[in-house]
DNA sequence: TAAAAATACTCCATAGGTATTTTAT
DNA sequence: ATAAAATACCTATGGAGTATTTTTA
């Protein structure tokens, strides 16, 4: 007993004609009478009171045909749900990302996939990189939202945006007047640094700037994110090296100056595991892209 | 998409491994790997994320999972059930009777089929002998317990007992004393009679006995039914012939008398439409029939 | 007599088998 | 080195087509 019996039996009891009913299924009469009869034959049942011109159907096959109605609607079902599934058109896709995102390329990218795709439940989870890297690769996280490189073999990356480094110090600081300074200015500032812990990237990049310009930055604070070495920095803590996504917050006492040296900028990227690029990845990679394409980082000090 | 595949397709998930779900399956490992591959290209959809090694089910991959559990389940349920049907283990079964039946093989072939096929629905219709018929012919009731001959091409009848007659008198009657009579010492005598309506062919049979013994009987009562026309004959309005069943009757001013002329006995049968035979009709005939071997007619006047 | 199902036969698509290759652990 | 999936190639079952027969309404 198979579907394609099954479709072939509820046409004939359907159309209450042999003929009619191989004609609906697009095959010639004789290999329907055929199926029917082996299907009889199979089941040990008479489905069918035939005489050669017409036919009645049994107690048993009106159960047949009524369960197989039932059948066929639900693969039916099934083949059109997997079909949506496999395109990442349902189902539900679990997202990490590190803080930094809240006012990069999350917001956009959110609300462009849950327009291109309402029937996915989206699960956000805000995380820190490394916690983010184990669930990437555990399997926990669908797709991360976090700044390459990674290094994790298991891991595939798509760069999103690159956002430049900007210097940043306090309305009442010494060069607060400049738009540009050299990295090099910063030699002896206390230093609003991120942790190793929170943002190991940025630690990294930052030190090694510094390091590039000559000089060990002499770390008065640490902070884990972007906002919170935004209002340090404004408060005369000292001064930091950011992303350009500092522009985003309204901190009249902060003030972001442009870096001679140029570094090289930070990149956001999308991340999955290397093999689990279902659809519901993959679209979402999508829209990010999309996101970022439009995503202007706010005027960068004109 | 068919329900072999589907069977492949879980076997793989749920062994997590092609080799042994293919040997649970009984097939070789490359067509399963084949049948799967081509699931997926039927389907357009990636549901096992492979390495040459090993695999993960993909999102896709895990609802067509549990999907196709539910849908084989219900294939093998619909399976079983259509074989019960077929052999006539459940279903619903109308039975027309006609009123003699409430005293010889209804009771006990009702109760032996319930006892055997607890799972079918009996509907129990005490009708006409005209109406029983026409319910055979055009398909409103299944299987009959009436008396044959019909004469009806699209019906077949099994024959399950013999009924001898009777001659009935009152206790105050001339010849309540006797145990036997010849019919021709009823030929004055006032008849209750059964209707023609009523009990065409015992009607019939009593005119033909009558006239054999050389004279037509004075109707002086109709009845319809083997009680009412006992009682008749009992409150003394005529004599009757009624087939044995009467015995079964505890009426002080009742007689039954043996016929010498020993006329053939009334036959009861079941009779359902021909093409009919359904497993219910089937079973329904086979149990009517043990019945009727082990009922005993009441003791004919001993 | 006409129309419908059943049968006879032929062909080929495809499921399944065996042998072998590739690759990940 | 080993074990697992994939591939290559072959066989044969059986599903579908055409032509024809049978039957009954």
């Amino acid at each position: 007993m198979d579907l394609r019996t099954l479709r072939y039996f509820s046409a004939v009891v359907r159309e209450g004609h042999f003929g009619r009913a191989a004609a609906s299924l697009g095959i010639a009469q004789p290999p329907l009478t055929r199926q029917i009869q082996k299907l009889e034959r199979d089941l040990g049942v008479s489905l069918l009171q035939r005489t050669r011109k017409k036919f009645e159907v049994t107690p048993a096959g009106r159960l047949l045909y009524e369960r197989a109605g039932r059948l066929l609607d639900g693969a039916d079902q099934t083949e059109a749900d997997v079909r949506r599934a496999g395109t990442g058109e349902t189902g539900r896709l679990v997202i990490g990302f590190v803080h930094s995102n809240t006012f990069t390329i999350l917001p956009g990218a959110v609300a462009r996939f849950r327009a291109a795709y309402p029937d996915v439940e989206m699960d956000l989870r805000e995380m820190r990189h490394d916690n983010l890297v184990a669930g990437l690769e555990n399997g926990g996280i669908d797709v991360g939202l976090l700044r390459p490189p990674v290094s994790s073999r298991a891991l595939q990356a798509v760069t999103l945006i690159h956002e430049p480094f900007l210097a940043l110090v306090w309305s009442g600081h010494r060069l607060a007047a400049r738009r540009t300074v050299q990295l090099g200015q910063f030699a002896s500032e206390p230093f609003v640094m991120y942790s190793r812990i929170g943002a190991p990237l940025i630690h990294t990049r930052v030190m090694e700037m510094c390091k590039r310009a000559g000089f060990a930055p002499r770390i008065a604070q640490y902070a884990d994110q972007i906002d919170t070495v935004a209002s340090f920095v404004a408060a005369g803590i000292g001064v930091a090296l950011a992303p350009s996504t500092v522009t985003s917050f309204n901190m009249p006492s902060l003030r972001c100056l442009r870096i001679a040296d140029r570094p090289a900028p930070l990149a956001m990227g999308v991340m999955w595991r290397t093999g689990n690029a279902s659809g519901l990845v993959r679209n979402f990679t999508r829209v990010a892209r999309e996101a970022a394409v439009v995503w202007r980082p706010l005027a960068l000090l004109d």
